[in-house]
RNA sequence: GUGGACGUAGCUCAGUUGGUUAGAGUCCCGGAUUGUGGAUCCGGUUGUCGUGGGUUCAAAUCCCACCGUCCACCCCA
């Protein structure tokens, strides 16, 4: 007999184990309950959109679009893409539905997204992102909302240690001015740049700013600053901006040479960053997009959003203590088994929050008692001959003192939620 | 996509200059009074040595390719 080559998972998208699941979902119940208390409403978006709505909102001259998309076409020949982000969708979402008639539009979305990189710590292909979008708000008061509310989230989590860096971009058009400032100071040095920052300079002069080559750095500091291509209107934003973030008491770092990866952001971008996490320490990053819907086709809409990883937070967010369940039910017999489930139904039913389980399969009580033990179990609910025969229930408590109780049946749910049995003697 | 390190039991790892039948701990399963857990003791299964070729009398060990993981570049959450 051949032996099958056992099955693989693609690389670079991972299983979620049960040992890991609880802290995920740890930290997904808190980004809930933030988004909630601030007024954010959840959006659910589909994996799949039309290849050509990430090039057009991501920018074709953008690593994402060029060469990390997973790209297919389906039996119409449609050609479609799984999102690499999820602002696009959003963004595609807001047009269809016309959200915007809505009023204000705060929304969450959580969920896997796709880019086909190398793998490797804190980057993986399929990976996960928490993100909020705002639509319909020019005003500064939007960034010191978005940076305070990922700042609430940290404090939420108990993490420490996140460094924000802030900058600007300006408008499209003082973004549009500046690139061609920086294309006519960086070629005549165009010799003495590395060949990926000679790419940079043709197809995306901004992404200069970000490189950390030594000859580009240092060329970067003679070249005229981003700042200086600012408009009075984007001046007075950014210094607004910075204000009430500071009155937020959020801490932060202006970063001037903090671009973002993707072509839609305008004025503000951000990006929070922490130093235990190697070569990819961003933790959650974003920024204003007021042009993206009406180039989408959409009314002038300005709009701001970030994104986290959240397989990064996870390695941040300390993990806490698994418990057992609360009670482990162990019939002994075929007819302590029948009993067993009319009774697991009911315990079910009279404690909804305690975690109660069944004992499967066969096995000594001395092999169930072991395993239950093991769980981290508290309380074994021992059904056997014996106990049916007297109308009673034995449980066993498994952490702390030895000590066994034996409960009429009709008072069992009580003696579990109190503890202590009405008549111990019995 | 580029460069480097690594790949032995479910997990963490030994394995000498190539040399008999590949090891430890842990975990798991069973036992030490027929229905009573944790400690201890005893016993048991751990395996295509990542995969496929090659060199050799002989390969976990040397060579090549591929796959995967990790680190960095790149990119970004």
């Amino acid at each position: 007999m051949k032996r099958e080559t056992p099955p693989a998972h693609v690389r670079g998208m991972n299983d979620l184990l049960p040992r890991e699941t609880p802290h995920w979902q740890h930290i997904e119940r808190v980004a809930r309950e933030v988004f909630r208390r601030a007024g954010y409403r959840e959006i659910r978006l589909p994996l799949v959109e039309e290849a050509a709505l990430f090039v057009r909102c991501i920018g074709e001259a953008t690593d994402i679009v060029e060469k990390e998309m997973y790209l297919f076409e389906d039996r119409n020949g449609d050609r479609l893409a799984l999102r690499p982000e999820a602002t696009a969708g959003c963004v595609r979402a807001v047009i269809e539905h016309h959200l915007e008639r809505e009023g204000i539009q705060r929304l969450w979305y959580a969920g896997p997204m796709f880019r086909h990189e190398r793998p490797q710590k804190g980057r993986q292909r399929q990976f996960h992102q928490i993100g909020v979008e705002v639509f319909g708000i020019p005003t500064p008061d939007l960034e010191a909302e978005l940076l305070l509310l990922s700042d609430e989230l940290w404090d939420a989590l108990g993490l420490t240690g996140l460094v924000l860096e802030i900058n600007t971009l300006g408008t499209a058009a003082e973004r549009e001015q500046y690139r061609n400032v920086l294309l006519d100071y960086f070629r005549p040095h165009r010799g003495e740049l590395e060949p990926d920052d000679a790419r940079r300079l043709d197809r995306n002069p901004l992404r200069l700013l970000d490189s950390k080559s030594g000859p580009t750095r240092a060329l970067l500091e003679r070249a005229p600053p981003l700042a200086d291509s600012l408009g009075p209107d984007s001046r007075a934003h950014w210094e607004r901006v910075l204000e009430l973030v500071t009155a937020a008491g959020v801490d932060y770092r202006v970063n001037p040479y903090l671009v973002r990866g993707l072509d839609y952001y305008t004025q503000t971008v951000f990006e929070w960053t922490s130093p235990a996490l190697g070569a990819q320490s961003a933790v959650c990053s974003g920024g204003r997009y007021d042009n993206l819907v009406e180039e989408l086709g959409g009314p002038p809409l300005p709009a701001m959003g970030w994104a986290l990883g959240v397989e990064r937070l996870v390695a941040l967010v300390p993990a806490g203590r698994s418990e057992g369940p609360d009670a482990v039910v162990i019939p002994l017999g075929a007819q302590a088994e029948a009993e067993c489930l009319a009774l697991l139904r009911d315990l079910h039913r009279m404690l909804p929050g305690r975690e109660i389980e069944l004992s499967l399969g066969a096995g000594s009580l001395k092999a169930r008692l072991k395993r239950a033990d093991r769980t981290g179990a508290r309380r074994a609910v021992i059904v056997g001959e014996d106990e049916l025969k007297r109308g009673v229930i034995q449980v066993k408590v498994l952490v702390g003192a030895r000590r066994t109780d034996f409960v009429p049946r009709a008072q069992l749910a009580e003696y579990l939620v109190g503890g202590i049995p009405a008549d111990p003697s019995q």
